[in-house]
DNA sequence: CGTCATTTTGAGGTATTTCAACGAAGGTGG
DNA sequence: CCACCTTCGTTGAAATACCTCAAAATGACG
């Protein structure tokens, strides 16, 4: 999840350009059209995929029948490597998304040939889990508002919303929202509508956001 | 030192002797006693440690006042490597424990050199990323019941619960158990009384559980 | 065996979920 | 270009389950 990124260090996360050619020479490129499904939950996982444009989401269809989407994948993501034998979540294009699917074999024996690469992988991962547990303490409370406020807080510095300060892409639907919030979907809608009759954002559309009161956004997003 | 022991789990970490003596000549050893606070949120990460014996709770306070614990950590399980730069949770015995500790700049040196270690290690934080997504399920369920039967049923795998098949043992307290399961402690206070008013469980002391129907049990800790 | 901390229990408050129905948006085909 | 259909989102009212506050009971430990 490259959003949700520990404001200070992401460059550690990142490969360098070395790094990149080395997987490309091993990669195959993937292009998605919305709704396409990469990989569904118990297949045997074959391969590690980088996201190189677009967005996908990686969700698990719980026994109750309710969804969970465990995450959102954008530019430079790296998914797939949480797996071991197979994959645990099923990951879904929402948007026209471009991807690099490096085959498992070869990754290992490239990891296992380069520790370089591996640190960085390691990196990659430590990261992921500090947003894991980020996340566990965002879906650990109790408003709805709340959750929301950090939610658009977090997609304000994905890599596709635009670069003026105060706008925010959304490019999941509400459901999603729902589900990866822990939320229901009527509840996140309200939510929504009540952050806009507080004069805290104005939703341009489903998906464009902005800002109107940072101060109290920031506050509703840090009051855990 | 037996820390890094294959545990049953397919993912769980494997080293060679030779890494594992590697290891063990950089580290040192600590001994705990209860309550011994091992490192605090926000101080700088010099070391990653190992626990050998004992228990651990690794927590975060919150601003609004509340504590979330993130994790238990119990035998060969690795801490502190989650974080970079500074320390993000808290970490203290909740019971006489022995650690030992890798200075990170030893560590990663070594992990730098040894893309096994690395491969080891990535495997190892891999392994932590799914049981936190796993945990983030747990935590997103509503019921307090079906929450407490899922931690139950965590803690008899626990290297810290007797050999005997049906009797788990807890370490830590109810309050603990609360910040862990994202509920209050009444709310867990009554779940156990529940859970045995139903006969599903028997509680002898506070610390120790035999489970009595193991068929409901696992109904309601799978029910997510 | 007394003191302090932890846990249990009770009653009421509150936020979300659920259920149900309506409204909006986007794509397709005639 | 419009009708139709499917998906998605909104809104309202009642039910559910946890949280909070307060006080009693139990357990831990010196």
């Amino acid at each position: 999840m490259s959003f949700l990124k520990t404001e200070g260090q992401p460059s550690a996360v990142l490969l360098t350009d070395r790094q990149r050619r080395e997987l490309t020479s091993i990669a195959t490129r993937l292009d998605l059209s919305p709704r396409r499904i990469v990989y569904r939950e118990q297949a045997t996982a074959e391969a590690v995929f980088i996201c190189a444009e677009g967005a996908l989401k990686s969700y698990r269809d719980l026994p109750n029948g309710k969804r969970r989407v465990m995450a959102f994948w954008f530019r430079d993501d790296i998914y797939g490597l949480a797996e071991n034998g197979r994959y645990v979540n099923t990951v879904q294009a929402i948007m026209p998304t471009v991807c690099y699917r490096l085959p498992l074999s070869s990754l290992v024996a490239m990891l296992l040939q380069d520790a370089h690469l591996n640190f960085s992988f390691l990196l990659k991962v430590t990261h992921e889990l500090r947003e894991s547990q980020q996340r566990m303490i965002l879906v650990g409370r109790r408003s709805a508002r709340g959750r929301l406020a950090t939610f658009l807080t977090l997609m304000e510095a994905s890599p596709l919303s635009p670069r003026i300060p105060g706008t925010i892409h959304l490019p999941m639907s509400r459901t999603d929202i729902a589900n990866y919030l822990g939320l229901s979907l009527e509840s996140v809608s309200r939510a929504t509508r009540e952050l806009s009759d507080d004069g805290i954002v104005k939703f341009v559309g489903p998906h464009s956001v902005r800002v109107i009161d940072r101060r109290r956004l920031s506050r509703l997003a840090a009051d855990v």
